[in-house]
DNA sequence: CGGTATCCATGGAGATACTG
DNA sequence: CAGTATCTCCATGGATACCG
């Protein structure tokens, strides 16, 4: 079986709604790479091009099943480039495309902002949930 | 009944994978606003501080369960203020607080990102659908 | 007005087994 | 090696009704 609409659609939170993503483009980014997994992909990538078991080895609790999904769908967005050696056995490669790189700005960005605040809101959860 | 833990995990993905977290920040972040509301409610609050049932009119297709649970979770991450007016009836009023402001500040370069490669995405999209 | 409690359907994602 | 197919579980989140 090759890969079908349903494979690809399948991660996706829901009929997605247009109208919000138009009126909130970061929305639409969120749902699209918030999951557990993508943005994780996308690091590694970002270190240097790996294969498929490589990253399935590099990121514990992630079964093949969804690392296909997420490799898929990054590939579908034209995020990741796919290249197959045709060797024996076949090798596969997963790099990230320009596209895929210049998301990573703006996420470093983020990455700053959370390392910066992380025990700040550690502690705020904190004192929140100590309160009566 | 008042706030329940279960109430405020509730809507967390899974039981956080906290090595993951400290492995890779931005991971993090994402899990924590990737879903479908939080991002919306941050960015009408950036625009001004809104009422509870305002915030509710404005987002169509919002349930109010998911409103409080979103604005509890915001709350809890000192990313948003919540101030009970004691009238009759009451009021209550959310705005962002000086570290969910900060926020909006790397979220709106991923805004310009989404925006400037949209139209990018989507032929992407189109092109890896129409292939065999 | 600003919530909360409960019930329940849906679909996201893990486990497992199989294949070119 | 690099996937795919199927089954299954349970958490996410909608609907609804009630409350201070």
């Amino acid at each position: 079986m090759s890969v079908t609409p349903s494979m690809l659609t399948a991660r996706l939170p829901a009929p997605v709604p247009l109208d919000e993503q138009a009126s909130c483009p970061v929305s639409g980014v969120f749902q699209r790479i918030g999951d557990r997994w993508t943005v994780l992909v996308l690091v590694l990538l970002n270190q240097r091009p790996h294969r498929y078991n490589e990253l399935h080895r590099a990121m514990e609790g992630l079964s093949r099943r969804m690392l296909t999904l997420t490799l898929r769908s990054l590939e579908r967005d034209g995020l990741v480039a796919r290249t197959v050696f045709p060797t024996v056995p076949p090798g596969v490669e997963y790099e990230l495309t320009e596209l895929g790189r210049g998301l990573l700005v703006p996420l470093s960005a983020l990455s700053d902002w959370a390392v910066h605040t992380a025990s700040r809101i550690e502690r705020n959860r904190a004192e929140f949930d100590a309160r009566p």
